[in-house]
DNA sequence: AAACTTTCTAGTAATGATTACTAAAAAAGA
DNA sequence: TCTTTTTTAGTAATCATTACTAGAAAGTTT
């Protein structure tokens, strides 16, 4: 199970940050937390604003750029190239279907501890790493891509 | 090094899907082979607009579209998510500085073999993966990233 | 080489995601 | 409640990329 900041973290982190803690803000968060999918701005912004009617796209994208700068959540594009946004801040690795363009996470500790050969190891001080497998899931595979 | 496709290898590809041998394709490729950086589509504009004066923006992007679709260049997108493209098309594996968000290449036979866990590869037909590293790289860690 | 057919190019316009700007509204503190 | 600071909503601007199209070049046939 993935873990998550609950609506106390994240109110902790505004604080500690000396930002305000909004309605729109714990909204956009907690329909990313509960979200199984890794939407995009627009798309959180549709989920939001059945609660929220007057929430602008424009708060989407500022709320989860501060949620984000404060760690909280995470932005990944992949395939299509729209920012996608994940309350799951834990490593992780992602496989994408080149078919139906689903993303799915997982944790892998063998993947986490890769590394670069020697030389670059010298050369760089890394700081971190990602995986990506692109593939077609079960359904899609079933379908067409055999 | 690198291998790379030659200018015989573009014209014989071309020639197999039917399409035309250009001026402005030749050169779009070659400005990309010889790069050593993984230009964006206006930087390759820049670099081929020297010997072609009239060539358009609009141009380079179809034609980088073209190659990439014959398998003689790769695409790829970074930190500042645009699209860069890599005349290097054998598995390789990338280290991006987060300060000077220069990109290098390098070749890992074991990065090549990383694999996702068992119920990962039950359920998807993988075609696929790239490890990106992400850092601080020589230059900028002498100067403030130490 | 001339004519013919097809594909390409250059230019401009359109799109779509994201960012910038700003006045009014809400939150936090005294 | 009053004051101060941050945030929001709305609109406009930006920037990479794509769409469209008429004229130009390639490749082919004679």
């Amino acid at each position: 199970m993935h873990r998550r900041s609950d609506r106390a973290a994240v109110a902790q982190r505004l604080k500690a940050a000396g930002l305000k803690f909004t309605h729109q803000r714990l909204a956009i968060y907690e329909a990313l937390a509960v979200a199984v999918t890794h939407p995009t701005a627009e798309e959180i912004h549709g989920l939001v604003k059945a609660a929220y009617p007057m929430l602008s796209l424009n708060t989407v994208y500022t709320t989860l750029e501060t949620l984000q700068s404060l760690g909280l959540i995470q932005q990944m594009r992949f395939l299509d190239n729209t920012a996608r946004y994940d309350a799951n801040v834990d490593a992780h690795h992602h496989v994408i279907c080149l078919a139906c363009r689903k993303i799915e996470d997982f944790g892998d500790p063998s993947l986490d501890r890769v590394r670069p050969p020697a030389s670059i190891r010298r050369s760089y001080r890394l700081v971190s790493h990602r995986v990506e497998f692109y593939g077609y899931c079960g359904e899609c595979r079933t379908q067409e891509h055999g």
